[in-house]
DNA sequence: CAGTGGTCTAGACCACGCG
DNA sequence: GCGTGGTCTAGACCACTGT
């Protein structure tokens, strides 16, 4: 099954693909100019541009305006662990991790209403939190609870992202069911501009449902991931006699 | 944050993106050809089809060489369901799903070698099950199951896809633990022509590993699945006293 | 200011699908 | 053969980044 490229640009992405992941071109570096690598592979710059618009969609090249393309630092390497009110983050090196934790006050709304059963225009808490990695992106979140909720497990004064991303949310009430719904897509504008990421990249979504023994949802979730550096990892746990097959 | 659209492209998409939400435009229709188009909209049939490609990969279109730029008829019906041994694959209507299945003697390699836990060159069987319904694509699973446990599971001759996609896979020796890890990206040029989908539309992979009570693992999965089609649900029980709560 | 990428133009030729 | 999209060219102008 050998690959036959036809077309240039998919051509000139290989060379490139090759170069960046056999380290000839490190991460971070920066490429020669798209004038300059036109000439080199010979072709006009809106070709050149098609070839590292591939690069782009795989994560492997970032384009920054006025600077340059640069070969992607870091790749692959938070993970998202389902089953977990928290926001279940871990990165490798935690190292230089700024977090944004925006608290807001709304009424529920269109999808929300139906995600935490809900009546139309009840008071929830919106939780808006946005961690960055240096300089490139690494998750946005937006985790809304019913205001009842939110007093009444204490939440209210002690939403420090530490415990966002480390603790469970709601401590009191322990849930039992974790609905984690997961889809690819590409960024709306305004995420891929809060992730700083380009638009060409998909994103991971993954809408967190969590409910309580009886039955409330106590908190629902919009996470999104930028897909070149995302990897969600759900785990489960079968006992011997199983007696849940539902169709 | 009203959305101020600086390029012609995006205008042109949010044009187009209206039209075809709002009805104007129906499912499977054509649009007009891209030099009508640009026509239209007094642009040159580059800068069209930046347009065309912003939809495309968001879904909306469909481009057939040859015939024309098409609304793309289904969107959003599958749903993975995670936890499950089968392919966990539920289709709203399962009209007209083409199922082929393909099974394949080979030797652990690579990857596998580590999913699996078993020693390079070790036999396995390989499962290639690819599914169409209708002309769009539906999913792609590469399933391999060690050699010794196919036979012990008495799974060799009775692969048909009606027990791949609804019965459990290895029925014999329960599974305890399965851990999957989803990720999205764009499909490799083999996923795009195998599943007949764009190659701007980036793709839900999932990686599937079965374990049973004695934490070998039974089964190791590739699972590819267009990205504007697929919703994977993934469900945690939580009992009352939980004690993982590991960093 | 110079250099860079972002966007766009107005053509060209080729490969595919269909009559 | 004809119309379609797929690819490519050789420029142009603008916006952004740094000096």
């Amino acid at each position: 099954m050998t690959e036959f490229v036809s077309s240039r640009r998919h051509a000139i992405a290989d060379d490139l693909r090759r170069r960046i992941t056999a380290g000839h071109l490190k991460p971070g570096e920066r490429l020669s100019s798209e004038a300059e690598l036109a000439c080199q592979y010979m072709v006009s710059t809106p070709t050149l541009r098609g070839a590292l618009a591939v690069l782009e969609r795989e994560g492997l090249v970032q384009k920054i305006q006025g600077k340059g393309n640069f070969v992607r630092r870091r790749f692959r390497k938070i993970t998202y662990v389902g089953g977990r009110t928290s926001l279940g983050l871990s990165t490798a090196a935690d190292t230089a991790l700024r977090v944004t934790v925006r608290k807001t006050e709304i009424r529920a709304h269109g999808h929300l209403t139906k995600l935490l059963g809900v009546l139309d225009g009840s008071p929830l808490t919106e939780y808006f939190c946005l961690s960055l990695e240096g300089e490139t992106s690494h998750s946005l979140a937006r985790v809304y609870v019913p205001r009842d909720l939110t007093s009444a497990a204490g939440l209210a004064g002690e939403c420090t992202f530490e415990g966002m991303v480390t603790g469970p949310t709601v401590p009191t009430s322990p849930p039992v069911e974790i609905r984690e719904t997961v889809c690819a897509r590409p960024p709306t504008p305004d995420e891929a501009s809060t992730l700083r990421t380009s638009s060409a990249i998909a994103v991971l979504a993954i809408t967190r449902v969590v409910a309580d023994s009886a039955g409330r949802v106590v908190e629902a979730a919009h996470l999104v991931f930028p897909g070149d550096r995302i990897d969600a990892i759900f785990t489960t746990h079968h006992v011997i006699n199983e007696r849940r097959v539902q169709g």
